[in-house]
Formats: structure tokens, C-alpha cells, sequence
DNA sequence: CACTTAATTAAGTGTCAACTTAATTAAGTG
DNA sequence: CACTTAATTAAGTTGACACTTAATTAAGTG
């Protein structure tokens, strides 16, 4: 799933999309009115998103409103801080190496 | 430049190789020795990357290490977050706005 | 049920980016 | 300087994916 999270939100209009319906509801037709590409290409754009767990859809006779899903951008925060996490450790050992480095070691 | 990293991240093998440079800064043949694709191939990635400020390069002699750059995920994240914190607003209006419906009002 | 509205699915097309091999750059070593 | 090692740049190929228009589904209304 954080692959498909990741996958969605590199697509430019993608994130447009996200932008728009970060505040408030829209539905698919209302999103594509701000766009000046197709109504089915949103809707693609639109399933993408929802497949990866980004936006949600709430039906409401004809119209399906979508808004933004929290728990997807969770996710996602948790992977690209364990990036972050595991590069501190790095960063100590790193800063021991620099230390052993001036005493005249060379590395390699 | 948070969408370099972001294009950059979505690569599968791009997010690997940011795995293997996590913990420890490695060279760009070591880091080919994990993949069945060309060293060239890797190389490229690794631009990628660079461009996208995920990771730095630390030349030493004919290698090239890389390693994590954290300033870039930092940028990743609080993007990522604007999405979480600002949905935080609609769903106390979600919460407001359900408050409503309950008490027979029906939307749109 | 015929018609409208909202949106999607289907089918086909063009662009881009992730690879390939070959050639080149760059640093070091006998 | 010839040779090796490490890595990149160059040039060309292929597949995925973001579009398009046309057709279809689904819900509601006279």
C-alpha cells in the first residue's frame, strides 16, 4: 500500500487533486472543473488515489463526494521518517568516524 | 525541489538503494552488487537521487560515496504533514457538519 | 419508462523514463 | 605514459502511464 501511496503522489495533477479536497469534499466533476483535461482522466486520477488509500468516496445519490483519507498520509509520514530515524544512527557513527578520521586514519 | 525527491522516492530501486545508503555511506559499485541491473543503471539512479537532494556525495579518490542526506526527507515530511494538519480542520468540520445531518438536515 | 445528470469503464495513442551497450572521463599505480 | 579501476555520459530501445473519445453504468426525475 505505501508503494501504491507513493506511486499516486508523484503525478503532479495527483497532488493537485489532494490539494483540492484537503479542506473539503468535491466531487469528481467539481475537482475536474478546475483542470482543463478530461472528466475521465480525473476519475482515473481519482481511482489511483483511492486505491492507495489517499482519498476516500462517499456516495450521495449520483454524486460521489471525495475527501482526503488520514490514515494513507500516516503511512506515509512513518516511511519517510524511517529514513530519517535510521539516518541518525548513521549520523553518530558517522561523527565517531570523523573523530578517528582526524587522528589520522584513512578510510579505505 | 520537493518534487525531485518526490518523482525520486517512487522508483522502486530508487527507494531501495536509499535502504542500503540508510545505515552506512556506500560506493556506487556497491551498491550495483545489490541489483541484477547495470552499474550505468545505478549510476543514473543515483543522479536522480542527488538531483533531488536525498543523498550527497562524499568523492574520495576514484570512489564515490553516497550516503543519506536527512535535510531532504525533512522537506518530504513536513509536505506530507500539511496534508495530515490541514485535514485535521475538516474533520472537526466533518464532525460539525455530521452534527447536522443527524439533526435531519440532508446535503445537497 | 424515456430522459438527464454524474461518473466510470473501455479502447486506443503518444510521451517519457528506466533500462541497455558502447564510449568517455577521472584518479591512481607500475 | 600505458594500464587499471571506478564511475559517468551518450545514444538508442521498450514498456508504462497519462491522456483522448466513445460507450456504459447508475441514480434520480418527469
Amino acid at each position: 500500500m505505501i508503494d501504491k501511496a507513493i506511486q499516486a503522489i508523484t503525478e503532479p495533477r495527483r497532488r493537485d487533486i489532494l490539494h483540492l479536497v484537503r479542506d473539503e469534499e468535491l466531487t469528481s466533476s467539481a475537482i475536474a472543473s478546475h483542470f482543463d483535461i478530461s472528466a475521465p482522466a480525473i476519475s482515473q486520477h481519482l481511482k489511483v488515489l483511492e486505491e492507495a488509500g489517499l482519498v476516500v468516496v462517499r456516495r450521495a445519490g449520483t454524486k460521489r463526494f471525495y475527501g482526503i483519507r488520514r490514515e494513507g498520509f500516516a503511512e506515509l509520514m512513518q516511511y519517510i521518517e524511517s529514513f530519517w530515524d535510521h539516518s541518525l544512527l548513521r549520523l553518530k557513527e558517522a561523527a565517531e568516524e570523523e573523530e578517528r578520521r582526524k587522528h589520522g586514519n584513512n578510510e579505505q
